[in-house]
DNA sequence: TTTGTTTTGAAATCGATGTTACGGTATCGT
DNA sequence: ACGATACCGTAACATCGATTTCAAAACAAA
């Protein structure tokens, strides 16, 4: 039950002061009540305990807790015009340019997170990256792993030092005791964020590890320990997400970093590839 | 200039603990910043006076004049619910920054990607993961491998059969012998074409495994032995290739298998939350 | 490392806001 | 018309929240 529906059943039952309090709200939904009450008063032309009584009388023990509700009602409210919970895919039965429309959805991900990354933090992660002396790991949730490591490979061969948190968990703590302060962590969590990639961010955080979070724009909880945070967009208003986006954004500091630090970079790629000639006629 | 606005433009020059307080509201926008100081201090994982210097740097003189103007333009977006939403592309005159730029060609390549793409092959491949008889193995390159693994971990949930060739190429043959006739092999190779994909494809293909081959314009050789051939878009003009078209063309297709076999995908999915959501609390 | 600077949050202060008590006013029934 | 009841708003009160201060912590430079 809604606060609105809850005002549209009680109307009946309202005295004449506080039926204004109710229309004034109503008019304005749900704005004006995120007010405070004398200004929702003054809004309505009537008085503070009016208001005060009219939002006891629609079930809620405080002004403050009613706000409350409003807010939240409201949060869910901005979420649905794209997300709405998942969409049972009965009724998006496909018309025959899904396909298309999909990948539609995906490139306006891409432009808005490209529209909407901070650049100055990409800057600032790239240049972390790019910086050799430190160490750099590389780990990522249940799906985004994948991605942490593809960014990982690629990383791997523009500078020394990359390491990618891998096999069960429980071992992780272990390879956190490998990092000092100053050491970088890429961080990929996306939501239904998972418990473990916030505590093993709080172990790097306590041992200084400067941590870039890659996520979705409703901030994995990793953001808290996190020196910077590069949110994405990623819903599609299908079954599964889209990481598309921050597959992409890993491929833009990846090839940042292998600029910023070219002189060096170059150096590995070459060698990388002679062994790698040197192993392939090996096998022919 | 909206509030929005305001912040990104002063994001960079925000101390840490600021940029807190800036993604959290960014994060809830605007909700966040309609709660009392507290509460969205608490939210954003910093302090009450942090997020009021925040508040005092982005320009306005007070808490409550802030709350008000995100009010005000909270009442506007809503009375033109259709109008909101995306900033007029004039204003935001291009800031060629590189990054941009390089998010601009990713997003080009997904563009022609989803208009060169053959959907009668999607579709045919969509129908062969779809049907949950045959077995399915998925497998890829140097750097495309994560990416396979992506495709199997969402696979996995959706369909029974699932696996992905892993470890060491060599133990790779052990593993085709699991295989009968009729199953398929999702293969993802780009340029530097592999070896190693070649050969194995060439066995799969002895066994009458069904290929799908998920590769760029330029065709990998795997073509010659499969029965679908995707070619993606990955050129981005840089060191390294994009691959980010071979991402969301594997989305897409998972997305639309989920959809064909949605009877079965729905429990499957179910089934895993459950058991994810008693490990999680037991975790506890 | 050590120094000097910036940044940050705990605690104290101050002000605003929600809340309550009460007297006045309108309304209804008799 | 009179009394009783319900309703409303003024004004005092108490609480909570915004703001400021300041010392400790984090950080960058030397």
């Amino acid at each position: 039950m809604t606060v609105e529906q809850s005002i549209r059943d009680a109307l009946s039952q309202l005295t004449g002061a506080e039926k204004k309090a109710a229309r004034a709200l109503l008019a304005e939904y749900p704005v004006a009540g995120l007010a405070p009450v004398a200004e929702f008063a003054g809004n309505a032309g009537t008085s503070a305990p009016t208001v005060l009584r009219f939002v006891a009388r629609i079930g809620f023990a405080s002004y403050p807790a009613f706000q409350q509700a409003l807010r939240r009602e409201l949060q869910e409210s901005l979420l649905s015009p794209l997300e709405k919970g998942r969409p049972e895919p009965a009724e998006r039965a496909a018309p025959p340019s899904a396909i298309g429309e999909t990948f539609e959805r995906i490139r306006d991900n891409l432009a808005r997170t490209a529209e909407e990354l901070p650049l100055a933090e990409i800057d600032e992660a790239c240049a972390l990256l790019a910086d050799s002396r430190s160490r750099c790991v590389v780990l990522g949730g249940r799906f985004t792993d994948s991605i942490a490591t593809y960014m990982a490979a690629h990383l791997r061969i523009v500078r020394p030092g990359v390491r990618r948190f891998e096999g069960q968990v429980s071992t992780w703590w272990d390879q956190i005791l490998d990092l000092r302060a100053g050491d970088v962590a890429v961080v990929f969590d996306v939501r239904r964020y998972q418990d473990d990639l916030l505590s093993v961010a709080r172990g790097l955080a306590e041992r200084k590890v400067r941590i870039v979070l890659i996520t979705d724009q409703w901030l994995s909880p990793v953001a808290r320990h996190a020196r910077i945070v590069l949110p994405c967009r990623i819903d599609i208003g299908m079954t599964w997400d889209s990481n598309a986006a921050l597959l992409a954004l890993a491929e833009v500091i990846v090839n940042r970093v292998t600029l910023e630090s070219w002189k060096s970079a170059k150096e590995r790629i070459e060698a990388l590839e002679l062994a790698h000639d040197a192993l392939g006629e090996a096998a022919d």
